[in-house]
DNA sequence: TTTTTTCTACGAAAAAATTCGTAAATAAGT
DNA sequence: ACTTATTTACGAATTTTTTCGTAGAAAAAA
């Protein structure tokens, strides 16, 4: 299973936002968003290292490479979280959405939209029903 | 921040649903659990490292230590469920929801309980109504 | 008592992830 | 044309995390 480290999937949310970039975009926004503040070259190297693992591919017609993701954002995210509940919330997708909706963070529309997702999948031929674990 | 690596939340883990053990114990559960399978002293030393950290505090009145969590189990992940959110989904919790409802792993039971946590939620006296970020 | 097992402490090796310096080529500015 | 900027490649240093070997003390077994 692909897994991209922190840092590489910092550049990875940068690119799905943001769309193909150089690097030098990248880095760019990188130190704008963060804290974080680390040398051009070292954003550098880390696309290099993900275009190795095949987590980025690039156009090289201009000398100024553009980088693009190769993988579906939702392809890794579905990854991520599922190690995350595993090791976060023992497996316990209820618990997660307990502590998530006990956050402030939550507001009135992420609710909502919470809500109607739930509806949506319950009458939707009840696909979950059956497959108890 | 507080920020267990993951080989110390697997031991957090532990010694939250086991409660106060040894490190015997938290390595067999260890090794019996997964495919991890590392040598005893292994994790003797991680314990010994998170002791240090603030992470565990342990009983030394016997030769064998008694070792158990000096962190809240829901502060830790908090901690960490905020940062996912961040990092993996920017930031969006309906959007980490939606991913989550639509792996096959939340089976019937799960999602009947998120649904009744949202329906407290949200007549509990619509706390959530107002603080629209 | 003697041997074997179990435990802790400690240092350090190994692996993984992150960071950066330097050099060479190209492009841009003066 | 000359100097300065930018960009890539590459190797390697650094930092963080994980792993284990060894030694000595205590306990258990024989």
């Amino acid at each position: 299973m692909i897994r991209p480290t922190e840092s590489e999937l910092e550049i990875l949310q940068v690119l799905w936002s943001e769309g193909p970039s150089t690097v030098r975009v990248v880095h760019e926004k990188l130190s704008g968003d963060r804290q974080k503040e680390v040398g051009y070259t070292t954003t550098l190297k880390l696309m290099q290292i993900m275009l190795e693992k095949g987590l980025l591919v690039r156009d090289e017609s201009q000398r100024t490479h553009i980088y693009r993701t190769s993988v579906e954002e939702s392809a890794i995210r579905q990854g991520l979280l599922q190690r995350f509940v595993d090791t976060a919330f023992r497996g316990s997708a209820s618990q997660l959405v307990l502590e998530l909706l006990g956050q402030h963070q939550t507001d009135a529309q992420e609710l909502e939209a919470i809500r109607q997702l739930i509806d949506r999948i319950e009458q939707e031929g009840d696909r979950s029903a059956d497959q108890q674990k």
